[in-house]
DNA sequence: AATGAATGAGTCTTCATTCAT
DNA sequence: GATGAATGAAGACTCATTCAT
């Protein structure tokens, strides 16, 4: 019960930490500010953390163990479809999860994964995308599936990132990229 | 011919600017750096700026004094074409131009407008874009314009940043996000 | 019962932060050291003491209190002795004294009493000896008494500390300290 | 000249190190301090060392530069000598070098060189005298030269710390240690 | 009485900004 | 105007001390 209690308390400092980037963007997000955020002192953040960098790449590993698995079970679940209704199944379970987690994905759209800074061993959520994005497209046009797949994570990026931003609900965000480039491609 | 010296002292600096941003990333870009590179003193810089808010203001400020008649131009040249034809003339005069400005397209593609912390006034590349689109789709679909302009901006923000850090050709670019995009539209 | 108990647990903290300081030196030993080394917690030790520099302070009362009755009983056992006598005498019940207490002379041979930051009111260890030497001393050449008495203070110090550090035996030091002390000064 | 201001302002500073270090100890020798005793800004000292550690080494190497060719030169220049003109010249050199750097003396006297944490792969004042004497007295007693080196290491040490603290005059000391040295070895 | 997580004052270090030369 | 050393506010991190359990 100890235990649990120092889960809950780290998960509260990194949904902390998420809040603060989510407002001001990672660089910002300092670690007064994630203490103050999560209604502790300075001090606290580092019986949990051994320092500002182990905090921010427990958040990104934290999300990613929560996300990863389903955005891999997404591209898995419908992988003997033919890419059209693939990707109409692959962007609906990414969407649905972009939904529950908003500020997560707002940070994630903001930066380049790269700008991060955060050294992460692991793919994260938009490197798996657009490996899943050019693995399915290979099939279709191999010369351009890597610009196919830069394209549409592009379009997911765009739309989220504007949707986080401007409170707008995702729903129906899925289908219409999905139907954008299918019809896009179909034409090939 | 002071004053012909000085712009150009000033230009350089707003170049080395560019250059460090390019590499590390806005937030990354120190007054050191900056001077280093162009090859002048820290205390140089503050008798061409105020602050380094203000040397980063005045560089996007160059570039879309640059770029911004040039985007609104191509947007206006074919403003009298439909949808598809627009969508094409546009984007070839765009990735013609970010062919030019790869450095900067490169920070501005890299990073969230927004995560610049940098106050801007005016709009800028990405929103002048985004205005664009929308205004067009408009005419096509009223209710998704917005959303269908958060794409294509998407698309060429995805694209133009791979084709900076990769290093590729961004010729045949445009061409192919404006046939994905249009024959993706065409079926509503 | 319960005073004895608490004596007990006194005395165990005490040992375990002459444990650490024996090791990392006074100035690095953390409250959280002692803790780890006593195997309690850090907010225990604030049941014993109200804070470090008490507890230190307590330390090297504890070791006054054991030490000193018995070094002022060698000084004044031999007392009647002359000089030469007493000297042998005296610094063989030091050094075997030092034997029975090696971590504690390899702490206070390491640092300079001031150097501690200890508050103390009595004197320690080295001071006691300073003093013994210099009165013994004044019988025999007044003036340079104390500069005898600091000789043979350094003498007795670097030994014990070469001792403790490099592990080896301390037996035979005292008579080797005596004899050239006196045949030193004999001559005088 | 720009070289030579530098240079006078890095010896500024260390000297302040060695003031603060001289009253407070190394350990409680802070960067504030530091700058402040040296009348300047927390960061200038950052101007000429990258850090507190670096700062510290770089006075401690500042003094062994000074100090190390003279305490190699006293023990060669007189190398030819018996041990007891050879132990006279060599003290009354070391401590005529001792009389002009107390505050560095009050320092190294203070602590144990292990103590200092202060990576020095260079042998300090201390470590060296101690390697003179032990060298020397193997002509005359091989197994106990050690022994008798930490002996006299231990005299200098005890006298000159204790002039360095009480402010005493040194001259006359070095005569001192060395004939109570001598006659005490001498009966052997 | 023991525990150990929380606290926050104190340190080191960085970097935008100033200013004497 | 150019220079770059000096400045000091701001941020990361440590650790003695407190206190709810």
């Amino acid at each position: 019960m100890k235990e649990r209690q120092r889960e809950a308390a780290t998960e509260a400092i990194l949904e902390a930490a998420e809040q603060v980037a989510a407002e001001r963007g990672l660089e910002n997000t300092s670690i007064a500010a994630i203490a103050e955020r999560a209604g502790v002192a300075t001090g606290t953040l580092y019986n949990y953390f051994p320092d500002r960098e182990a905090l921010l790449a427990s958040w990104l590993t934290m999300r990613r163990k929560e996300m990863m698995p389903r955005v891999e079970a997404a591209a898995k679940a419908h992988a003997h479809l033919a890419l059209a209704p693939w990707l109409r199944a692959y962007l609906a379970d990414l969407f649905a999860l972009f939904e529950e987690k908003r500020q997560f994905i707002r940070v994630m759209t903001a930066v380049d994964q790269k700008a991060l800074k955060i050294k992460q061993s692991q793919p994260v959520m938009m490197t798996a995308m657009t490996a899943a994005f050019t693995d399915k497209m290979k099939g279709f046009s191999p010369e351009k599936a890597e610009a196919y797949a830069r394209m549409l994570v592009g379009m997911v990026k765009g739309i989220a990132h504007w949707r986080c931003e401007h409170g707008g609900d995702m729903s129906g965000d899925a289908e219409l990229i999905a139907e954008t480039f299918l019809h896009g491609v179909a034409a090939r």
